[in-house]
DNA sequence: CCTACCGATCGGTAGG
DNA sequence: CCTACCGATCGGTAGG
């Protein structure tokens, strides 16, 4: 029986990039040590290296998977036969949760320290973020074919992206409006009666 | 006669922050070194210790000359007799300036880097930020009340900035629009016909 | 504002 | 994944 042969996931590579996402996320990309992160993992510093060739892998790991775990959701929410309006709802409604939830860091520190990948990894990263960004462009596109957006194209996901991942420099949890409610907010302030 | 009397303007102060603005927006607070700075401006690398005590006071000096350099016109412009929509259109095109023209460093790197500042600086730099902010507030307040806006209070003040602030992530200067067209789609996505 | 320097810390590596 | 370490660099300072 193949009962205990384990899959070749590498949990303590996934546990890097997690506590990676949260500490990046507090300190930013530059103001985290190699040293932070090995402490908070249970390693020794120079362990980290076994896992990762550079920190700045690991900062590029951090980014890719937010936007793996963050697509699937958000192309079924497009793929749906949801009417524009609510389909736009759903989509900021899910990329709400993947921007302010606990423990969801990775989307915040694509956001906050994309400059500080190399040119090679952003490359790289891009390639899914073009997909995620698509996404958004499309239902955009939906919405102004239904004449429920006053604006269209690139510029038009551009501000609408741009106010909800705003919410990550100032959404307190437990404080304010809480996730649905800041969705029917931007619904609210975007989208034609 | 007190003609040669120079005014007490420390002018190498202001190089310093000028060009500290630029390498923090290029490469961030953390991934810019004292050294980098001196050398931009021609110093050696022990001697913007003589203007600043710390390096953290050269980005609080940043940030305090953009808020500053910002807050005049856009307290005439809060004044003006102009009707709610203008005046939106005129705080957001005054915006686009600080953030998005040549040499405009100061707001982008407040926007970047707020989480670089001690608690005791950033407190300091809040009280301008505050005076910025109500503006907004203020405008924002008198277009719910002429029924321009869909949604009022602060939430709309914060969607409606980080929709602005965003620009600084995407605008190329001379590709695609420009801040007029900008201003335009801004006025256009949000205020109601 | 320069000279000369310090103690601390950094990302990363060789060898096991 | 640890041990032991390296060369480089960092923010900051004393004394002039």
């Amino acid at each position: 029986m193949t009962k205990n042969v384990p899959l070749p996931v590498d949990n303590r590579r996934d546990e890097l990039v997690r506590v990676s996402a949260r500490l990046f996320r507090e300190k930013g990309f530059d103001g985290t040590t190699i040293r932070d992160i090995a402490d908070a993992v249970g390693m020794r510093s120079g362990s980290p290296f076994y896992h990762f060739k550079t920190k700045q892998d690991i900062l590029a790991a951090v980014m890719e998977e937010g936007l793996t775990a963050g697509l699937p959701a958000a192309e079924a929410i497009v793929a749906s036969d949801l009417a524009p309006g609510p389909k736009f709802r759903a989509l900021v409604r899910a990329h709400l949760e993947i921007v302010l939830a606990e423990g969801h860091d990775f989307i915040p520190v694509l956001l906050y320290d994309w400059r500080c990948l190399t040119p090679e990894l952003r490359e790289r990263v891009q390639v899914l973020r073009d997909r995620y960004d698509q996404l958004w462009q499309d239902v955009i596109d939906q919405l102004g074919a239904a004449g429920l957006l006053r604006s269209q194209g690139a510029v038009s996901r551009l501000l609408v992206m741009g106010a909800v991942n705003y919410t990550v420099l100032w959404y307190k949890p437990g404080q304010g409006l809480n996730l649905d409610q800041i969705a029917d907010e931007v619904v609210a302030m975007f989208l034609l009666p």
